[in-house]
DNA sequence: TCAAGAACGCACAAAAAGGTAAGTGGCTTA
DNA sequence: TAAGCCACTTACCTTTTTGTGCGTTCTTGA
């Protein structure tokens, strides 16, 4: 049977689910991982310019800790660590497809409009 | 022509429009405006225990302020608002819909398992 | 006459998020 | 022997976000 989310349903327990992708870098990193891509913490200092070290590690951790991406590391002597979805991380990428064509919506909706343009 | 969004265009690019879904309590606003769900400011304080008249007061201009959400005043007495999402707003409703699906399979992968479930 | 109701705005305070800089460990190369 | 590499961690601050409590406006009902 197929099941119908109220509003009021809906709310109440997925909010902790939607917690996990709170914060300023968690999307960015996620899109990252994207089809199966696989990154080491190096790839993403580089990948997204403006993350601090500390919070590239922190929202890492707390994805690997959420289940949503997970962490391989090497036991090499200058360390390796690789990141990747999990498969429950994976499941997440529709989301992510559709959240990026709603973006690619807005220019249909309000086409190129300014921030700062309230009235000359 | 399709467009592809590769990970770098899509996180410079969207990055701007995924900010406007950030916050404590936007996600759990739209999913009340769900389906052409139409809320007046009253309403919302009863369907979100948690939160203040201050944030809810605040995340709903900045939705409104983002095109996300169209407001509506009937001057009346008592004073009567109503919040409905715009068209952009509703083109968002598959995302919406992607994230409830998610994080209902959560549960296939992870097993009804605990927060402070480290080791016993 | 007086309290109540709707939708906030404002000032102040606490909490949380994010940033910066420096440090760690162990092998490798100069 | 010293410096470098990678992947972080920690301590300390600053910025942003969120919460609290009170005030406002005008009309209607008791």
């Amino acid at each position: 049977m197929r099941r119908i989310y109220t509003p009021t349903s809906a709310a109440s327990g997925v909010e902790d689910v939607l917690k996990m992708l709170e914060g300023r870098w968690k999307l960015i990193i996620l899109f990252h991982l994207f089809d199966g891509n696989v990154q080491r913490y190096s790839d993403f200092e580089k990948l997204i310019p403006g993350i601090s070290q500390k919070m590239l590690a922190q929202q890492l951790r707390q994805l690997e800790a959420d289940g949503i991406v997970a962490r391989k590391v090497y036991p090499q002597v200058p360390p390796k660590v690789e990141y990747r979805l999990t498969e429950w991380g994976q499941a997440l990428c529709p989301a992510l497809d559709a959240l990026l064509k709603w973006a690619e919506q807005k220019e249909a909706f309000h086409p190129t409009e300014h921030k700062d343009d309230a009235s000359a």
